[in-house]
DNA sequence: CTGAAAGCGCTTACAG
DNA sequence: CTGAAAGCGCTTACAG
C-alpha cells in the first residue's frame, strides 16, 4: 500500500500537500490537485482511515452491540429492523456501523463500554433492555456521544434515548379488548427484568383499571419471549376454569404463536372463545391461521432517530439530549 | 481521557512500560505492573485502539457490506441469518464487526472496496450475489484477505468462498416432485442477475433432465425475490391451462407466499392440485396454510465458516484460500 | 497556495 | 526487566 509520501514524492510535492488535495478542505491550485491525484491514481492510493482518525480523532463510525442472548432473537423482527434503521441512517450520513456481540446482559455492557473506552467508534447506541444505573453512569463517564434505545433509568433523565411508546399502546391494546367485551384480559409479559417487559405491565393495570376491570395475578404470565414461554403460559393462566382469560395480549409474536399452539391443543377457538394480541407484526405474524392482530412497534424508525440523534452530537461535539417517543400502531388481523 | 503518557507519570515509568503491561505479551516484574495498573485505573485509562491499529496495522475488525437493495432484504430470514453467524464468530475470536450500507449493487461494490482500501478492516467478507470478473479483480487487487459468501465467478476460482449447495439442493428438491408424480414443474427464481438463482435454475433443469421431464419455458419465471413477484408468476405461468404447472419451486419464502396467494385466489388447491416449495425456511413458513415445505439453507452456518476462514487467513498473514459447500435441507411439511 | 514541523497515542526493535 | 527512540500514516496550525 502506497502511502501520502509516495504520493508526494511521486508528484513532486509536499505530504502535507497531498493530505490537503484528499481532506477535501483546503486552498489548493487545480494545477498541484491535478498532479497529486495522478500519481494517487499511479500508485492505486487511498488515504489510511486509521491514520485520519487517530489524527483528527473520529472515526465516522458509531458502535452498537447486540444481545442474542435469547432464543429467537434473530427470529423477531427486533433485529433486522433494527439494523435496518441504523444502516439507513449510517449510510446516508457517511458513517459506517461497528457491531458486538455479547454473551449475556451483563457483557453487554462490557462490550460496550469497551467500544467507547478505547474508541473504536464515535458514539454508541445501547438497545439493552436492562439497563442499570451503574451501567448506564459508567457509559455516561466517558463523554463519548450515547443514545439509548428504550427507555434510560429514572436516575439518569438526561440521557438521551428513543423508545416506543410501549406503555400507552399496551393500555390502548387493553381498552380495544375491553370495547370488545373482554373482561379477563391476561398479560403474557417475556422476560419480566426487561424494561420493555415492566412498562407494557405498567399500561396493562392502567387500561384494566380504565376500564374498570379487576386484575387477577393469575393472568400475568412471563413467557420469556420464547415460543414455548408462550405454549406453557397458556397452561398456567388457565388452571382455574371459571377464571380464565377470554383475551391474551403477548409482548410479542412468538409467545402468542405459542399460546395459539397451546389453545388450539385444547380446543379453544380463536378468535370465538379467546382473543389473541400479539407484538411486533413479524412477518409471520399475517400468515398464520387466525392471521394475528399484533402491536407493530415502529424498531426501523426508532432505530434511524436514535442514529440521527446519535450523529447530531457528534458533529456538535456534544452530549446528546432530548428523547422521542414513537408511536406504535395496532394491525387488526383476524385473532381479536 | 487519559493517554500512556499519563498513567506512566502517575506510575513513575517509561510509557514504554505501560504499553507493555497493557499488551499482555511482555516481561514485567509484577511490581512494576501493579503500579501501572493501580495508575492505570486511578486514571481511568484504556488504550486507544485507534492508536494500537495504526502502529501494529491491524484493526481486529472485519468488514461486510449489506445490500439491501430488493424489497424484503430485512424481512426474509437471510440478513439475520447472516449476521447471526458472522457475530458468533467474530465475538468468540475477539473481533468486531464493521457494517456498511450501500444503495444498490454497483455501490455495493464501492463500499466493499473503500473499506478495504483505507484500511478500516483487517478483513472483508463479501456476500453479493452479482459479483462480476472485475469486481472480484479489483477487490482482490488490494491485498486485504477477502472472502466470498457465494461463489465467484469462473474467472477467479482462486478467491476463498463458502456457499449453499444451491444446484444440487434444487435439483434435489426437483427429483424430490417428479417422484411423487409431478411432471409440469415451475421455476420461480428471483433476481435472474444472481448468482444464486443461475444455479439454482441449472439445479432445476439437472433435476428434470435426470428425471426425463421436459422443460416448457413458459414455467420458468422471475419473482425478483418479492411475494407480489410470486404472485404475478401464477398469472404468467398458467395461461396455457392444458400445460399449466402442478408444482412449484420458488427461490426464497416470500415469492412462495405470493404464490400461495395468487392459486388461492385462482381456487387451486395447495398442495391437493399444486405443490409448492419454498427457500430460505423462513419464520412464516411453518405457520402458513398449508405449512409451507421449504428448503433450509444453512446460512447461519455459511456465515460462521466465511468467518472463520477470513479471520484465519487474517491471523496467519495470507490470503484466505479453499471454498466450503453446506448442505441445506428439506423441510418437508404440508405444501408438498 | 505550499512547505516544514509537531502531534494524534500507541508499539517494538535496540540497548543495557 | 526497563528506557529511549523511531515509526505507524495521517492532519493542521504556523510561516511565508
Amino acid at each position: 500500500m502506497s502511502t501520502i509520501r509516495d504520493v508526494a514524492a511521486q508528484a513532486g510535492v509536499h505530504p502535507s500537500t497531498v493530505s490537503r488535495v484528499f481532506s477535501g478542505n483546503a486552498q489548493i491550485s487545480e494545477a498541484t490537485r491535478q498532479r497529486v491525484m495522478e500519481a494517487a491514481r499511479q500508485l492505486n492510493f487511498q488515504p489510511n482511515a486509521i491514520a485520519r482518525s487517530l489524527s483528527v480523532r473520529r472515526t465516522k463510525t458509531i458502535g452498537v452491540v447486540v444481545p442474542h442472548v435469547f432464543d429467537g432473537y434473530f427470529v423477531d423482527s427486533f433485529f433486522p429492523q433494527l439494523m435496518a434503521g441504523l444502516l439507513d441512517v449510517t449510510y446516508a450520513r457517511g458513517y459506517r456501523l461497528l457491531v458486538g456481540g455479547c454473551n449475556g446482559y451483563a457483557d453487554e455492557h462490557v462490550q460496550a463500554l469497551d467500544i467507547l473506552a478505547t474508541h473504536q467508534a464515535d458514539g454508541i447506541l445501547v438497545t439493552s433492555s436492562r439497563l442499570d444505573v451503574d451501567t448506564v453512569g459508567n457509559l455516561q463517564c466517558h463523554n463519548t456521544p450515547l443514545v439509548l434505545i428504550g427507555h434510560p433509568p429514572a436516575q439518569h433523565a438526561n440521557v438521551a434515548w428513543v423508545d416506543a411508546d410501549n406503555r400507552s399502546a399496551t393500555q390502548e391494546v387493553i381498552a380495544y379488548l375491553a370495547r370488545r367485551g373482554h373482561r379477563r384480559i391476561a398479560y403474557v409479559g417475556g422476560d419480566p427484568d426487561s424494561s420493555v417487559v415492566k412498562e407494557r405491565l405498567e399500561g396493562y393495570y392502567a387500561g384494566m383499571a380504565q376500564a374498570g376491570l379487576p386484575v387477577s395475578e393469575a393472568w400475568i404470565d412471563y413467557g420469556y419471549f420464547a415460543e414455548d414461554g408462550g405454549y406453557q403460559a397458556v397452561e398456567r393462566t388457565r388452571r382455574d376454569a371459571s377464571n380464565a382469560p377470554t383475551a391474551y395480549y403477548a409482548a410479542n409474536d412468538l409467545m402468542a404463536i405459542g399460546l395459539l399452539r397451546g389453545l388450539r391443543e385444547r380446543g379453544i377457538d380463536v378468535p370465538g372463545e379467546v382473543a389473541l394480541v400479539g407484538t411486533n407484526d413479524s412477518p409471520e405474524a399475517a400468515h398464520l391461521t387466525p392471521a394475528l392482530t399484533s402491536l407493530q412497534v415502529p424498531y426501523r424508525a426508532i432505530a434511524a432517530a436514535a442514529a440521527n440523534l446519535l450523529i447530531d452530537a457528534i458533529e456538535d461535539e456534544e452530549q446528546p439530549t432530548g428523547h422521542q417517543l414513537l408511536a406504535s400502531c395496532l394491525i387488526e388481523r383476524e385473532s381479536a
